[in-house]
DNA sequence: TTGTAGGCGTTATCAG
DNA sequence: CTGATAACGCCTACAA
């Protein structure tokens, strides 16, 4: 097959072990001996084979990253700050595209044990699945730390990183009330989802301060998807009396309702205000004034690798026993004013 | 450590040779006897260490992908097709993000060898990077498939899935010109991008084709970033005779166009026309009447994990020793055409 | 049909 | 400071 550490060892006049000693920089080798290898090593182009290294010591660097929607900039950007902290931290990511379905999920599941992935990072799709509860479980007490992203799982303790959804969501319908706005819709996220369910509370708890009751009409179950929330959108608008403002709960909601706004010619934060949850790039671009709850995504993604990073430290140290904190960390949320909460601007 | 095959065959009073056999579907295993050891199997919930079956075999089913640019919606569609064709086909991903930095992607090349990669993608950062050129040789002759995609490497004979960039590009100018067009302003992609020269050329034959001469104050050296083409709409657009068309050379390009456009307030296909390369999902959203030249990427990303599957099967064949042919799949562009191609309509 | 034994390329533990 | 040698977990001739 390909050189290894005999070839190289064998060149140098010296046994594997202090060829192995120099390559993992441990101490105990003259200096001399260690300059020698190394020019051997790299003149004969040599590459230590990951495989047999990991097999050996029986911990890989490489983690796993299950994302159920590639093609939502949101996890685009997330995987940015993912990439590039695990290049940082000298990870190799196994990317999968979980594709929304929780068969994949599972299967991935299985890969992931296979390849001794030394950390998985994840963003679960359904925040009920008991199975993927249960296997994550297991992967934590087999010394595999998960870290969560953005969505959580009901019932099921485990690290992660999220961010204030509910305080986001509560900041965006609480400037819509002082707007002036008193029907104010929302197209919620998925009811098994972590994040839609807090920014539907936010929701609700920002109506509440204000004494306003929620109403049915104003109020529709979405899935974080756009074509749905653009047909909701002319169920919302399309009543006797329709709201005067709309809380969306995602960057894909937020898109259906444009979608709906820009082909019906109606005025941003004239005709209708709005209020979106995440902000996206797209938007400048487009010159669209809409008001949204941004957070810092890439680093979540950043954030979770440090956090992964820590887990396996702590790991390592077993010696000491220690019972290690398990964090969830929560990135705060901003509110983006851009004259779309405005009424009859 | 973990359960691994001696404790399954103990438990099943087989050898661990028989259970080898069962877990990679080998023939000459009486049926009594498999059946029993997959019980135990599943019952033990045993999962076999990918690590040491690699080291074994010398063969991983691991491909690495390296990507320039995660949050271009261009790359995350391709990304979808990868991830989703690598499933069907059992492969796992490794994502390298290049973000743009050539020194990365070399770093990567390192990892690629070290992983024991059977296989990589690549959307190359420079085509005239020479270092690249040569490792990615290096890996092909090493038995390493390298698949490009969508860009390539200049004196780099590899396999590959590109677009018609040529045609899709001629076909969009030569529209314009037959719209009446006849001031056609391009941002050109970067020089060093197979793909930008191709449309740079297509921008050029379309011109010869109707005897005009291209005219420097009606072209602009890009980037396939946003930013730079906004900044290069105002130097085109505020000129003493600006051009009545535009030919963007990628989706970032075109949302910096359409930046501008949006700011000013034009009416696109009224006030100045335009055809952009790449779709993007948002412009119905926005209701932007934006023609484009379309491709169908989804497939450029299964079709390189086609092509590299079929490189695999052959070099796994080698016992024919077959010389097997270099492919370049070219993908074929489709001009869609919504109303931005109309002049003074 | 099944078992034995050696090898894949490292690391780690002891000796020296 | 350096060198044998035994793991790590699996595959695969070859033998039985």
């Amino acid at each position: 097959m390909s050189i290894n550490i005999y070839d190289i060892a064998k060149k140098a006049g010296v046994s594997a072990a202090t060829v192995s000693r120099v390559i993992n920089n441990k101490p105990h080798v003259r200096e001399e001996t260690k300059r020698n290898i190394l020019n051997i090593i790299s003149s004969m182009n040599y590459t230590p084979n990951a495989l047999a290294r990991n097999l050996s010591t029986g911990n890989t660097l490489n983690i796993g990253f299950l994302i159920p929607d590639i093609e939502n900039p949101f996890f685009s950007q997330l995987l940015r700050g993912l990439t590039n902290a695990s290049e940082r931290y000298g990870y190799n990511i196994f990317l999968y595209g979980t594709d929304d379905s929780i068969e994949k999920e599972h299967r991935f599941f299985r890969s992931v044990k296979a390849e001794r992935l030394s950390g998985i990072i994840v963003i679960p799709i359904d925040a009920n699945n008991a199975e993927s509860c249960k296997r994550l479980l297991e992967f934590e007490k087999a010394g595999v730390p998960v870290v969560l992203i953005d969505r959580g799982l009901k019932n099921c303790r485990l690290n992660g990183v999220f961010s204030e959804d509910f305080n986001g969501s509560y900041a965006a319908v609480d400037c819509l009330l002082q707007e002036g706005h008193r029907r104010i819709a929302t197209i919620k996220g998925p009811e098994n989802s972590r994040p839609g369910n807090e920014r539907w509370l936010g929701y609700l708890a920002a109506l509440e301060k204000w004494n306003i009751k929620p109403e049915e009409r104003y109020i529709r179950q979405g899935n974080f998807h756009e074509e749905l929330a653009y047909e909701l959108m002319h169920s919302l608008m399309e009543q006797s009396e329709p709201p005067t403002a709309i809380f969306s709960s995602n960057n894909m909601t937020s898109l259906g309702c444009l979608h709906y706004i820009t082909e019906k010619g109606l005025i941003l934060g004239g005709d209708i205000s709005m209020i979106g949850f995440d902000d996206m790039d797209i938007l400048k671009c487009m010159n669209i004034k809409l008001s949204v709850v941004d957070r810092d995504v890439y680093s979540m993604g950043w954030n979770a690798i440090e956090l992964l990073t820590k887990r396996l430290a702590e790991l390592s140290n077993k010696d000491k026993n220690e019972i290690s904190c398990r964090q969830e960390i929560f990135v705060p949320t901003k509110l983006i004013l851009r004259g779309s909460e405005k009424w009859r601007g």
